[in-house]
DNA sequence: TAGTTGGGTTTTTTT
DNA sequence: AACCCAACTA
């Protein structure tokens, strides 16, 4: 009995091919999860390979994780030296090494899309560009799209002759490298075009990680760029041990720049690939299948595949009409506390999918009145929140000075009575003696012009130099505090005192939550380094498993997850799919956009519901709309097709998908059905978040995040810290919004702390 | 310099 | 509906 006797005979193949390209087609729920760590496991247990020279990349950090966690269980020794990381931190790490030499500090700052619109907005400025007539969103994301195609500035720029507006975008691409650079500073997109390019100039390099890496995998194929595909072909290009597992049929990130032909041309770039399909599901019921299949096969261009199972046909698919979002909300999640209350499911086996973020609101007040568990994934990510760029402006000014927008950033925050015109001053006079904006900050007494505002300049500069040379003696938790500290960041918002302060003030406290934390996992842990992790977690690395909680979430962040009970909700013409790919003349959108259905349908596992609003409120206008194509891409004799019956009738009514305004169902006025609540009257139904919660600000912040409360400690009592171990409470007062409690700990010394988030255990 | 207000804008998805 | 920005006022 071997672990490799419960697969089947394509994975079996899958894991066998060892040698050479190997192009692995995987269906939804195929199981090519469970190839990859067996290949793995394959190559270290039986051919001998050294952990060190398998390289395997995903796409999230949670999915590296959970393959690390997987290979780690079946294999016996050596499963730590893989790497198992996503492409941006793989050449984040390249570049930390060599980035020299590129002629960048290897300590350079990671911009992410908030630090980009900052740079090019002034860039519009200096090029006076008319961004009415060209956007900064639109310049932005023509550099990004260059970036995923290795086209350079210069490049760019010769293409773009004849073309005023491609012209335009030339220069300020120009101008937008040389201030990344400046700053050293480099965007998402850098990471990986950077690489390449220290790959394709640096022979020495690229020599000795081709010798490293002799067996690569790459997952989620399909979503790979050019650039990205351009890096696994320099890596993979003396062992050709290249195995890419896919399915196109998921390819969901053209507007990332995937370029789907990556997968459609494999076998042109290798003719000696092997090509393997994985076409058994193992995942979903027959009738969620059909129903995936139904929809998917109106696509044109696609590889050849048929899912199959053995599983039955299971539960019908669930088609629920509404007249409103409000209703279509009171049902998802009214329907999940019946499967909850009758034992059909756990809140945990539950997702509910939407096309875009904003449609998570009105589901999450519904979640939150009901009383149920939820965490919403994404919206806003937690560190793009403003209270934590600022104090992440500090670390980051901290760590590298030449990061002009971090210094910029916080130079008047809290105010310091700093002004645009003593900021512009100094940058005139960085940009004259060409020296970054920190150090000319330090020669303030040098700018003539500025004046008397030089005593407010200098106050700002030996608190930086501080906070530096404190960092020599203590640890990062302490530095993030005294931060908050000196500066009274803090204090400011408990001034401020309105409701907005509250939450961001809880925000605080899950970053110091998230640094002590990180201190804990990392044998040395760096400042820098927990910039560089901050930089590149997204919003799904964050969901933990196993707490029990109904997933929110869009259709692009489930893609690789799976659910007994899925809910996609807003299945209407316009919304899903969306406006844009309907309008556009391209067809090629809206087979995005149906893969996009098809990969949401593919994550029900038993049982899929779905969910038409008559009428949906969209950015302050209320719209109607038909129901979604992909809904009538389905076979009727798959679906049970209902609306929910008025309070007066016994069962629920079925009538035809295709006319549904034949229902008898009358719904009262909108705004008496479902008045908006303000968040303050929110608060009393907290019910979902906790550590690591992802919501949006304000609404659902979490359990450990009550402040307030007195502790079940008190003064003599022997406590314990999940980092600092054993101590002794010395002092406890209530402190403005939460107790400060003082500890002398055996090993670490006396430490005050806020009571909610020290967590300490009364023993 | 700081705070307020009114007007204009909004890609849908994100490493 | 919500956000961002520019112009205006204190």
């Amino acid at each position: 009995m071997s672990i490799y006797d419960t697969l089947n005979e394509q994975q079996k193949k899958g894991v066998f091919t060892a040698q050479g390209p190997v192009l692995i087609l995987a269906g939804a729920g195929s199981g090519k999860t469970r190839v990859l760590t067996h290949r793995i496991a394959y190559l270290i247990d039986e051919l001998g390979v050294n952990g060190w020279n398998i390289m395997a990349i995903t796409f999230t950090n949670k999915a590296a994780g959970e393959m690390k966690e997987r290979v780690a269980d079946i294999v016996g020794m050596g499963s730590e030296s893989i790497w198992v990381t996503t492409f941006h931190s793989t050449c984040v790490r390249i570049l930390r090494r060599y980035g020299d030499r590129l002629g960048y500090d290897n300590n350079f700052t990671i911009y992410d899309s908030d630090d980009q619109k900052t740079v090019i907005k002034d860039i519009c400025k200096r090029l006076q560009i008319d961004t009415k007539t060209l956007k900064e969103r639109s310049i932005l994301s023509a550099i990004s799209s260059a970036k995923d195609e290795l086209i350079s500035p210069e490049e760019f720029g010769l293409n773009a002759i004849g073309d005023y507006r491609k012209q335009r975008i030339a220069q300020a691409y120009k101008e937008y490298q040389a201030a990344l650079k400046k700053s050293n500073a480099m965007d998402f997109d850098d990471l990986i075009m950077n690489t390449v390019e220290l790959f394709k100039t640096d022979k020495e390099v690229l020599e000795g990680y081709q010798k490293r890496f002799k067996y690569i995998m790459v997952d989620e194929y399909q979503d790979t760029n050019t650039a990205q595909f351009e890096l696994i072909r320099l890596l993979a290009d003396a062992h050709h041990n290249l195995c890419v597992v896919g399915d196109d049929d998921q390819s969901i990130y053209k507007f990332r720049g995937a370029n789907i032909r990556n997968i459609l041309d494999f076998e042109k770039v290798y003719p000696e690939a092997e090509v393997i399909r994985l076409e058994q599901n193992y995942r979903s019921t027959q009738n969620v299948l059909d129903a995936a299949n139904g929809v998917i096969r109106n696509n044109k261009g696609r590889k050849r595949k048929t899912l199959w199972t053995d599983k039955g046909e299971g539960n019908l698919i669930h088609f629920r009409q509404f007249d409103n979002a409000y209703e279509e909300a009171e049902f998802v999640a009214g329907d999940v506390a019946r499967k909850k209350r009758k034992g059909q499911a756990d809140y945990g086996d539950c997702a509910v999918l939407f096309r875009t973020n904003a449609q998570a609101r009105l589901l999450e007040e519904r979640f939150v009145v009901e009383g149920i568990p939820y965490n919403v994934v994404g919206g806003t990510n937690f560190y793009a929140r403003r209270e934590i760029k600022d104090l992440l402006a500090y670390l980051k000014t901290i760590d590298n000075g030449r990061d002009d927008l971090a210094v910029k950033r916080i130079i008047n925050v809290p105010k310091r009575g700093i002004g645009a015109a003593t900021i512009a001053k100094v940058q005139d006079y960085a940009d004259m003696h060409e020296i970054s904006f920190y150090d000319a900050l330090r020669q303030a007494d040098a700018i003539a012009s500025i004046g008397k505002s030089t005593a407010k300049l200098k106050p700002f500069v030996n608190m930086i130099q501080a906070f530096r040379s404190k960092l020599e003696f203590y640890g990062l938790e302490d530095l993030i505090k005294d931060i908050i500290e000196t500066t009274g960041y803090v204090e400011e918002l408990e001034a401020a005192d309105d409701e907005e302060a509250g939450s961001r003030i809880e925000n605080i406290d899950e970053l110091i939550s998230k640094i002590v934390a990180f201190e804990e996992i990392r044998d040395h842990p760096s400042l820098g380094e927990f910039l560089e992790e901050v930089a590149l977690v997204a919003d799904i690395d964050n969901v933990e498993n196993g707490n029990n909680k109904v997933l929110l979430m869009t259709l692009h962040s489930a893609k690789g997850l799976e659910f007994s009970h899925v809910y996609l909700t807003g299945m209407e013409d316009g919304i899903f799919p969306s406006y844009m790919t309907i309008a556009s003349d391209d067809p090629d959108e809206i087979e995005e956009e149906r893969r996009l259905a098809y990969v949401g349908i593919t994550r029900a596992r038993e049982d899929l519901t779905l969910c038409y609003a008559k009428m949906r409120m969209i950015r302050g206008e209320t719209q109607m709309n038909a129901i979604s194509r992909f809904v009538k891409e389905i076979p009727t004799e798959l679906m049970d097709n209902r609306v929910p019956a008025p309070k007066h009738c016994p069962a629920d009514m079925t009538i035809p998908i295709n006319e549904p305004s034949g229902q008898p169902y009358k719904a009262r006025p909108v705004a008496t059905l479902m008045p908006k609540r303000t968040a303050a009257e929110n608060k009393p139904f907290i019910a979902g978040g906790g550590i690591g919660s992802l919501s949006a600000a304000g609404i659902s912040k979490g359990i450990g995040a009550v402040t307030g409360g007195k502790p079940d400690y008190d003064i003599g009592d022997r406590v314990k810290h999940v980092k600092y171990g054993e101590g002794t409470v010395t002092d406890l007062e209530p402190g403005p919004r939460d107790y400060k409690v003082t500890v002398d700990f055996d090993d670490a010394g006396q430490k005050i702390m806020y009571a909610a988030f020290a967590k300490l255990v009364k023993f």
